[in-house]
DNA sequence: TTGAAAGCGTTACCAC
DNA sequence: GTGGTAACGCTTTCAA
């Protein structure tokens, strides 16, 4: 195919390339009897704009890089959605790289998405600690569902203490007593504030005293073996707050193949509220965070960024809501 | 920041553009020891080439278009990150676009990909009934999960009249004998290739009288509304075949309501066997697809086209696999 | 209101 | 081996 510029659609009217440029740019200085002229002559000659020659002028490619861990991971695949749909919405596209949680590869991202003339990048960083891991980034950029304490980046993310929080209220008011919460190994905001939530729950109960909290660390595959084998050691454990809901229906199943009966026995609650939960069998509490609401907002702030406009507030907090079923 | 060019570079060297260039992207012609002064002092000034003026000059930008129904469907999400592990060692990055099955949105998508230079294109077409749908398309692409009838489209997609068959076998020799299948109103290579298999299944335990081949439509979300007021109205039913685990899971939910037995009294099949169809209850027997394969497979062949490269095969047909657990 | 020309950063052709 | 220059397609001054 023969592309189709400016220049042919100029030659064909009798008219300049610049005169041509303007009226398909809708802008001052053109009679309206040219600019019809122009766009019909485009449109009939099939004329496309070539977005590189645009970019190369300092105007904007419209793509948006995304930096997670895991696509598959219904979490992120729904909060991707979400952004998509937004983005959608402004002309932009999605430029996804999946990080599986490494960091080298973060690092390796960041820098090809700028390579390839991204205007923004939508992060969910490997850690969160350091603020100055963002320091390569040099187009506008927004932290989903993370928080670096102290920094001015805009974030968009969820009261992770609240969640843990609320779980283990829900289950201390049920009646248990030895609550074990299974978390990743890895310290990153949502690790930390889900536990801290926990603790909380538990030092409230207490008045004060946190005598009982009991913390596991485990990869996502191995929780059901981790709690199996602390069970087995430490025995009485009556609920378990896991870190989501593919921990919780580790969790569900090897408690099941180990004799207990979910929730009588013990009672399990995730988090993130994935659609499946339903369907498990107990159905699955979780605390449920609007994936959507997230990466929709981190979109639009993010273009907003892009186009110059200064947000006066940075930091965007979702207050994420128990979802009561059977497990606990 | 300030960008550095080879503009820059040359300067700095007192060499010409031109030389840079061309020691850059390690040309022929040009000293040894040139070609190190210059990268040594390129990497020192922090020179990153400008992909949009490469790309002007008719150079690949290295993005790949990626048009499916949606992301956050757990077979596409498996499938796409697939294609993004594959991708990412050729050094390509993936443009994703959701259509919600929805015709006009692929139209566009298409259309727009193609405008932000994407160098090919993974499809899962909305309709593959039409060849023509794709004539837009005027960069190379790989159709993926679909297959159009006399094409000479690269394609890679599953045999999926033989999974509708496995499927149903399987019921049919487990002793079920009013097996209902249940499948989406989208005429398309999935449904027609698992309802086919179905009733091949059924045509050959009958010896060629398809006499009870009973056939629902639906969408995901009312599957068990459709199933339960069939079985209300025209009763026994022992078996169904779901068009995927999202249908199955359906059925299963409102047969369990209304008081059935699964699989006691109903066994239940499913399709793509999602990660979660472990973990429902009972487990969930389902025709397993290599989606990760799908994924790769089908960036390897768009990046062999892309590079020129004249393939010899057109069709990868993948051969699914019953995995048999409680459900069915 | 329109046109000519410069320039964005790069590559490639042709001289030297 | 190296340098000058045109060209990729577009936007944007600056004149006319």
């Amino acid at each position: 195919m023969v592309r189709v510029t400016i220049r042919d659609v100029a030659k064909v009217l009798n008219l300049s390339v610049s005169t041509v440029s303007r009226a398909l740019n809708d802008k001052e200085d053109v009679d309206e009897r040219t600019r019809i002229r122009v766009k019909t002559m485009a449109r009939e000659m099939g004329y496309t704009p070539n977005l590189m020659a645009k970019a190369l002028k300092g105007k904007t490619l419209g793509l948006l890089g995304v930096v997670i861990d895991d696509n598959a991971n219904p979490f992120y695949a729904e909060v991707v959605k979400g952004m998509e749909r937004e983005a959608k919405r402004h002309g932009f596209h999605l430029l996804l790289v999946n990080t599986a949680a490494d960091y080298s590869e973060q690092v390796f991202a960041i820098d090809f998405l700028q390579n390839k003339g991204v205007d923004g990048i939508l992060v969910a960083p490997v850690k969160d600690t350091i603020p100055n891991e963002m320091d390569p980034i040099k187009v506008p950029f927004v932290i989903v569902g993370r928080h670096f304490e102290n920094s001015t980046f805009t974030e968009v993310y969820n009261d992770e203490v609240l969640g843990g929080y609320l779980a283990t209220k829900h289950l201390l008011d049920s009646g248990r007593r030895k609550i074990v919460t299974i978390q990743p190994e890895m310290d990153i905001f949502p690790t930390r504030g889900r536990t801290e939530g926990y603790r909380k729950a538990l030092r409230e109960f207490s008045n004060g005293l946190l005598d009982e909290s009991l913390e596991l660390k485990s990869s996502p595959e191995e929780a059901g073996l981790i709690l199996k084998r602390y069970v087995d050691s430490e025995g009485k454990v009556d609920a378990v707050f896991a870190y989501n809901d593919m921990y919780a229906l580790e969790a569900i199943a090897s408690l099941k193949t180990s004799g207990f009966k979910v929730p009588e026995d013990v009672a399990v609650i995730g988090y993130d509220d994935i659609p499946y939960a339903v369907y498990v069998s107990p159905a699955l509490t979780s605390v449920a965070l609007d994936k959507d609401w997230l990466g929709r907002t981190a979109v639009e702030l993010l273009i907003k960024m892009i186009s110059g406009k200064v947000l006066k507030k940075k930091k965007y907090i979702q207050k994420p809501v128990l979802r009561v079923r059977d497990s606990g």
